[in-house]
DNA sequence: TTCTCTTCGCGTCACGTAAA
DNA sequence: TTTACGTGACGCGAAGAGAA
């Protein structure tokens, strides 16, 4: 199943074998009930330290099959990053400083991409999400999803495949009831954005990231929740007044903080959503790690106990 | 069936960091 | 210095599980 094992042994060799920083419990027990052994390895001699002190020199008895974990040709050292250590005595009084590590802990990209740097087996998060944006960078023709969305208020709005967009909803009054949106590309736009003309209507619609944003010649600026059938998710749409109709500075200036903040949400919102799914891939990978780790820790126990029982046949 | 608890995902805020 | 982005923390609601 997990095909990540090999590959990973040599890299995070050393933390288990050395007792090193992650604290790993074993399938036998707790790690203190399981026996702590460090090795040290002289020029021909290897000494093996046993839990209750004794130290075993071993003279080069047998030589390790190339596949054993302890003789890993390239130790890597592995990044574990202290912030990861859970350490439940922390006090109360720490919780500032704690914080502040956290809040300087890198990205959860990074820290999985230095993972997979180190093991290769270890899946890096790409960079941007293309399951579910438009690369309407990489060819001119847009693909729409072909989605129907409903607002907060039960409207419906159908998204097809011919880029064309029949409307039933009075949120868009000025459409006048069915119309067709047409997709058009703007040279400015970010990759993933596009920008719908509701025929002659002045409005534009943007799509971003299965955003909506509306920009409405007339009215007011209602904020309306879409939900695709293909997600649970949902996403809102802001309606924002055209430049062309504004009434008094002072309420052009709200409206434009009003619209801005809207923006910032809305990308927070993305950001957030985002963030969740890394974080969730970037546990995933450490529960990966940690049963690899929990492996490797048994394979060395045996070979240890393997060790120890030619040890004592050769030395009756 | 109803209530309670737990888990999960979401949106938002606040804050730190890197880039412009 | 400003801006954009990433992420922890918090609160909320929905869904599921278990008990009464």
């Amino acid at each position: 199943m997990d095909t990540s094992v090999s590959s990973q042994l040599d890299s995070s060799l050393q933390d288990s074998a050395t007792g090193g920083e992650e604290n790993l419990s074993d399938s036998n027990g707790s790690p203190s009930s399981s026996p702590q052994v460090s090795l040290e390895t002289e020029s021909t001699v290897t000494v093996v330290q046993l839990p209750d002190g004794q130290t075993l020199p071993i003279q080069r008895v047998i030589q390790a099959p190339q596949t054993s974990v302890i003789q890993a040709p390239q130790v890597q050292n592995v990044q574990i990053t202290p912030e990861i250590k859970l350490d439940g005595e922390q006090s109360v009084a720490d919780t500032q400083k704690r914080r502040e590590i956290l809040s300087r802990r890198p990205s959860y990209r990074k820290i999985l991409n230095e993972l997979s740097s180190d093991s290769p087996a270890v899946a890096k998060i790409e960079e941007e999400t293309a399951e579910d944006e438009v690369p309407a960078s990489s060819s001119p023709s847009i693909s729409v999803p072909n989605s129907i969305y409903q607002s907060s208020s039960g409207q419906y709005i159908a998204v097809t495949q011919d880029r064309g967009i029949p409307l039933t909803s009075p949120a868009v009054e000025a459409l006048h009831g069915v119309q067709t949106l047409t997709v058009t590309n703007s040279p400015t736009s970010q990759p993933t954005a596009t920008f719908l003309q509701a025929g002659e209507s002045p409005q534009q619609f943007y799509i971003h990231g299965g955003q909506v944003l509306i920009q409405a010649a007339t009215g007011d600026i209602p904020a309306y929740q879409l939900r695709s059938p293909n997600s649970s998710l949902a996403q809102s749409i802001v309606l924002a007044e055209s430049p062309s109709n504004m009434q008094s500075p002072s309420s052009q200036h709200a409206e434009e903080i009003t619209r801005k903040r809207e923006v910032r949400l809305m990308k927070n919102r993305e950001a957030a959503r985002e963030c969740r799914r890394k974080k969730k891939e970037y546990v995933k990978c450490l529960e990966n790690r940690v049963a690899v780790l929990e492996n490797q820790n048994k394979t060395l126990i045996e070979e240890l106990k393997a060790l120890k029982d030619i040890y004592c046949h050769k030395a009756e």
